[in-house]
DNA sequence: CATGAATGAGGCTTCATTCAT
DNA sequence: TATGAATGAAGCCTCATTCAT
C-alpha cells in the first residue's frame, strides 16, 4: 500500500483513532468520516469498505511500528541494551501511539476470519522483525546458543504486552513512569 | 453465579462455542439458541440480553480454568515442575477449552466499556492465582528474592499466550505436539 | 356473560387494575396473572387470549357502571338532582373504579377494529342507559320537549369525561373535591 | 418544531394516516416508511424513533387545528354564531383531517407515561385556544357573567367529540350531514 | 384444573453502502 | 472529486400463547 495523498492519510489516521477507541464494531463510518473531516462517502472513495479500511489502517500502524522499532534500536549494543530498547520503544510507541496498538493487539477476534487472518498475519510480521534482532545478538554470541529466537521474540512480545496492558488498564500507570526492566531482567537472566 | 440447571449450563456451553467461533459482536442470538437446542427466546429466560450472556460466559470460563488450573498443579514440585505443569495446563485446557480461553483472551476491545473493564478484571484474577504460585515458589527458595511475582506471572502467561496462538493460527500445530518447554527454559534460565 | 366462578371473577378485578394502568398494549399477560395471583396459564383456562379477556372486561366493567348508575339514581327526583345524581355517580365511580372507566374511555384506537367495534357498542350501550333517564325526565316534562335525549346524554356524558380527565390529569385534583355543579348548570339553563 | 423540507412533511402526513388508522401500538414503522413512500431508515433521518415521531406528528396536527381554527372563526360575531363556527369548524376539521383529530383526541391510555402526559399537554392548549373564545363572548356580555369559561370550552369540546365520533363510527353518517345545532341549542340554552 | 418453562413471530432500530448531485 | 440523503438488510429483544407435568 502506498499512500497517494495526504486526504488518505488523513482517513487512515482518523481511522486509528476512531477503531482504537471504540473497537472494530463499535467504530461508526460516520464517527471515522467526521474524525477525518471528510464527507462519509468519501471514505468510500479511498477504501472499498469498512474492513478494508481496517486492514489498511493495520498496515499502516504495522509499517509505523515497524520503521520505528527499526530506527530506534541500535544493533551495536549489546543484548541487554537491545532488549530494553524494544521494551522501551514499545512503551514510547504505546505511549505515542496507544490506541494503535491496542487495537491491532486486541482485534483478532470480534472481526471476520479473513480479517482476522490477515491481522495474525501482521503480528506475526512484527514479531519476526523483533525475532531479527534477537538473531543477531545470538549470532554475535551474546545469547545462548541452545535459545529459539522466535520463542525469545514471543516470550518478549507476548509479555511486553501483557506487562503494559496490565500498567494501563488495570494500574492505570503513565508510560514515562513504567520500567521495563524487571522484564528484560527475567528474559536475560531467568528467575532461578 | 450459581448454575441453577442443566439448560443454564448447556446455553452457557453453547455461548462460549459460539462466541468463541465468531467473537461477541459476530455472534447471534439465534446461533447460540440454535446451538443449545433451545428457542431464542429461552435464552432471555435464563440471561437478560447478549451481553449479561457474555459476561456470565466469562465467569464460567474462569472459575472452570481457575478450578481445573488448582486441581492440576502439585504444589510440592519445584518450580520447574510447576512452571512446565502451568504450561501444560494452559496447553490441555486450549485443548480442551479452546474456544473459552481465545474467547477470553481476545475480546476486550471490541466491546462495550462495561464488559471491557469486567474482562479485565477477570484476566486479573487468572494472574493473581497464577502469582500465588510464583509467590510460594518464591516464599520456598527456588526462585530469586527479587523477582516480582506478578511480574512473572504476566510474563508466562502473556508468553504461553502469544505462544500457544502462534502455534494454533500460524502454525497450525495440534496441542498434544505442543512443547513448552523452551518458554519455561527462558523464564527460568534466561536467554543470556 | 355470567361469572362462572371467583377464579374468572379475580382475574377479570386484575385486568381491570393492570389495563387501567397500562392500556391494552402495555399490559402483559403476566403482570395479570401476577395481580390475579394465578399462573399465567391459568389466564387461559378461562379466556381465550389476551384481547377476549380485554373485551370481557370490558363487558364486565359496562356491567358494573350500569348496575351501579342504576341502583344510585331515584328516578323520582326532578331533572337537576337526576342530571347531578349521574354527575356525581360519574364522579364516585371514577373515584371507586377509576381504572375501568378511564380503560373504557380511552382504549378506542390503539386497538384492533374488532375489539373496537365492540368498546363502541359498550360506549352506546353506556349512552342509552343514561338516555333513557333524559327520556323519562322529558316524558315528564321537567325538560324542553324539543330536547333530543340523546344528544342530551351525550352532551352530558362527553362533558363528564372531558371535565374529570382534566381534573385527574391536569389539575390532580381529588374526586371528592370536585364539583359537577357547574357542568350541570350549564346543561341545564345554558350559557346565555 | 418547524418543518425542514417537503419529505419532513411527507413523513409527518404519513404518520397521521397510518397512526389514526391504526392507532399508536399497531402501527409498523414499516407502514408509515410505505405510506410515506420512503425508505424505513428514512424515518430515522428525520426523527429519532417511533415515539418521537408521533409526538412530532401530535404537534403537527394540534398546530394545524389551531391554526385553522383561528382563521374559520369570525370574532366579531355574536356567541351563538361563534359556538356554531366552532361546532362546525370541528366538523370540517373532522372531514378534512379526520384521521388527525381521532389520533389526536383518543391515543391517551395505550403509549408511555411520557407521551400521555405530552398528548394531556397538547389537548389543554387546544381547549385554551377554545376557552379564549368563550372568554371574550363573555366579556362582550353575550354569555352570563357566573359561567367559567373552561368548564364551558370542557362542555363544548368534550360534547363535539362525543357526537361526532358516535356520528361517524356507531351511525355512519357523513360529515356535511351533521348538523351540530343540537348541540350548541342545548350549551346555548339549557335543557330546561 | 393449574402451572410456568419454552417458544418464535414480529417490530424497532442501526449503520454500512450507494448514488444522484 | 466530494458529498450526504436515502436505503434496507440484519439483529436484539418482547411477549402472547402453548403444552407437558
Amino acid at each position: 500500500m502506498t499512500i497517494k495523498n495526504q486526504k488518505e492519510k488523513d482517513i487512515l489516521e482518523a481511522a486509528v483513532k476512531v477503531f482504537s477507541r471504540n473497537g472494530y464494531h463499535s467504530s461508526k463510518m460516520q464517527e471515522i468520516a467526521d474524525q477525518a473531516s471528510v464527507g462519509k462517502g468519501t471514505l468510500y472513495e479511498y477504501f472499498k469498505g469498512k474492513s478494508h479500511l481496517f486492514e489498511e489502517m493495520m498496515v499502516y500502524c504495522m509499517d509505523k511500528y515497524i520503521d520505528e522499532l527499526k530506527n530506534g534500536i541500535n544493533k551495536s549494543k549489546n543484548i541487554e541494551d537491545i532488549l530494553m530498547d524494544i521494551a522501551r520503544f514499545h512503551g514510547k510507541f504505546l505511549k505515542d501511539h496507544l490506541d494503535m496498538v491496542q487495537t491491532f493487539m486486541n482485534n483478532t477476534t470480534n472481526i471476520s476470519d479473513d480479517i482476522r487472518c490477515k491481522a495474525f498475519a501482521h503480528r506475526e510480521l512484527l514479531i519476526n522483525t523483533i525475532t531479527s534482532y534477537i538473531e543477531e545478538a545470538k549470532e554475535s554470541g551474546s545469547i545462548r546458543k541452545d535459545i529459539d529466537e522466535k520463542v525469545c521474540a514471543m516470550t518478549l512480545f507476548g509479555t511486553l504486552n501483557q506487562f503494559y496492558t496490565n500498567k494501563i488498564y488495570i494500574e492505570k500507570e503513565e508510560f514515562q513512569d513504567i520500567d521495563p526492566y524487571p522484564i528484560v531482567d527475567i528474559i536475560l537472566n531467568g528467575i532461578k
